[in-house]
DNA sequence: CTAGGGTTAG
């Protein structure tokens, strides 16, 4: 008697290995079939296996959720945990048995598990409030809140920390700050998803009041933290984070490539050669695996930074290339005027047979554009939607007409405005208006220039183009005008633009106030020199000696 | 079971 039990046993037990080890859906449903038609199994272990086997088929990577559903649809009385499975797999997983946005499936079994009186846990709630975090239901996650706390489980850890991450992705950050100023037992996860939810609504100060507060930071709060200033338009201060970080002896607190990938893209904004180059030199000391990722973001860091051949170099030596790769090249040669470089690259990415995409064809006309080479752009345009299928977006017409404008061909330039399927955009508006000043096409300029106002009619920028237009005409009194309308409306520049540059590793700041450490007139003296040289070279000089 | 990442036009 006990020896066919222990047989039984061996038998659940192996089968339950046969499942956990299984890697395909074939080899499942030949499990599946002898789970269902073995005579030596018990209801009770059959139900057992049956239940495993759900998880895995709904959960893994090459389970398969159609499948599942039918697995859970003939189980007879299913419990809180088979519940769980199904909530969960319909939670994560968004390309589903329907990718359409018919119905919250994990909230409909939610109601339905509610409807056979089966309770839910403490794993049915981060799954539940997930659902409603992907899917951007804050009102719905308010709902499942509610539940959470009539059925005791709104102190659980897990349950708070979905809901701050909850509130927080929608918004609603007075109700994520309550969720975790009431959690007594908040952990690491806790305050990060706080900090998140501040650097998402551009509440820097917030973020970093947190930050400072934290006992115990790990590497994610950190990456959050950088990722937060890049964003924030704060680069500068990204790279003192990344270098506080360094000085923390922690394991928790290694840089990962997510920090390597995020401080690249920093120094790319910053200029910031030399840190950038030391991030590089760091990245292979750290034996962290430079993968497509941190690949693509050392070729846009080194094209940034004007080193078009070392981002070739690191391009070149990319053992894998995906679209975003190429196009990061792609880009980089079209930043420079490279036009010939870049469609050479676009022929050679075709022939590996990289698909291109929407921001591909963004690198390729706007290389055009820089380059003065319309026909090509016209040619380009056609042909990512005749041989790519892509349709033009409004950045692509941007490019266009920057193209068009520049070379003076207004006419088309307007014409192709008109012929948009989409509404034109400021970027639309602004690469005409551009083409206007170049060309001192002050009636064409007069009407783009109302019409940005128009639109963004609190813009500081488009004021002092309409201004342009005006001074290039010598129309002084229409100037005096556009000056005393800024005034009466209030149009302040909210920040001193600014650009940065690194020397020696160190970033300057300065704007056209000066700075602390940049001595002005000699920067003024060499750019003169700059625009003598370009002057004898042929380069256009316009009145205001501007280059172009 | 809960938290984080790279490319583009102006």
């Amino acid at each position: 008697m006990k020896e066919a039990q222990h047989l039984k046993n061996t038998l659940k037990n192996t089968i339950s290995s046969l499942v956990q080890e299984c890697r395909n859906m074939r080899e499942l449903k030949q499990i599946h079939t002898h789970i269902l038609t073995c005579p030596n199994l018990s209801n009770n272990d059959q139900h057992f296996l049956i239940t495993r086997l759900l998880y895995f088929c709904a959960i893994s990577d090459w389970g398969s959720l159609t499948y599942a559903a039918n697995v859970f649809r003939l189980i007879n009385n299913p419990n809180t945990s088979v519940y769980n499975i199904m909530i969960r797999a319909y939670a994560t997983k968004i390309n589903g048995v329907d990718n359409t946005n018919s119905s919250c499936r994990s909230l409909i079994l939610y109601k339905q598990m509610l409807c056979d009186g089966i309770a839910p846990d403490f794993l049915t709630f981060p799954f539940l409030v997930k659902e409603c975090t992907m899917r951007l239901e804050g009102d719905t996650g308010r709902s499942i809140h509610a539940h959470a706390i009539k059925f005791g489980f709104d102190n659980d850890v897990f349950v708070g920390n979905s809901l701050i991450s909850l509130y927080s992705v929608c918004g609603y950050l007075s109700c994520a700050r309550k969720m975790f100023d009431e959690m007594s037992n908040g952990d690491v996860i806790s305050w990060n998803s706080m900090i998140i939810g501040y650097l998402r609504r551009g509440e820097l100060g917030k973020a970093l009041e947190l930050f400072r507060r934290m006992k115990k930071r790990n590497v994610i709060t950190w990456n959050s933290i950088i990722v937060g200033f890049i964003q924030g338009g704060r680069p500068k201060e990204a790279l003192e984070f990344f270098h506080e970080m360094q000085m923390v002896r922690d394991e928790m607190v290694r840089p990962d490539k997510i920090t390597i990938a995020s401080v690249l893209s920093a120094c790319a904004y910053l200029g910031a050669i030399d840190h950038g180059k030391w991030v590089h030199g760091y990245l292979r000391r750290s034996g962290l695996e430079c993968d497509v990722v941190i690949g693509t973001a050392l070729v846009d860091m080194y094209g940034k930074c004007g080193c078009v051949e070392k981002a070739y170099e690191v391009f070149k030596d990319m053992p894998k290339r995906d679209t975003l790769a190429w196009t990061a090249m792609i880009s980089v040669f079209a930043l420079h005027g490279f036009c010939k470089e870049a469609f050479d690259l676009f022929e050679e990415m075709e022939t590996l047979g990289a698909k291109p995409n929407h921001v591909t064809f963004v690198g390729l006309l706007s290389a055009c554009a820089h380059s003065g080479l319309v026909e090509k752009g016209r040619w380009c345009f056609d042909m990512m939607r005749r041989a790519y299928s892509i349709e033009p977006q409004v950045y692509h017409y941007a490019c266009m007409v920057d193209a068009l404008a520049r070379a003076g061909l207004f006419g088309e330039a307007e014409e192709l405005i008109r012929g948009m399927p989409m509404e034109p955009d400021v970027f639309v508006w602004g690469a005409l208006l551009g083409g206007c000043q170049m060309h001192r096409n002050v009636e064409l300029g007069e009407r783009v220039a109302q019409h940005l106002i128009d639109l963004e009619p609190l813009n500081y920028a488009f004021y002092v183009n309409f201004c342009d237009v005006y001074a290039k005409a010598n129309r002084f009194d229409d100037v005096k005008r556009i000056r005393a309308l800024m005034k009466e409306k209030g149009i302040k520049k909210e920040v001193p633009g600014c650009s940065m540059i690194e020397v020696d590793g160190v970033v300057h700041e300065f704007s056209v106030r000066g700075s602390p450490d940049v001595l002005m007139e000699e920067v003024v003296c060499i750019l003169n020199g700059f625009s003598n040289m370009m002057k004898i070279e042929g380069f256009m000089l316009d009145h205001d000696r501007r280059i172009y």
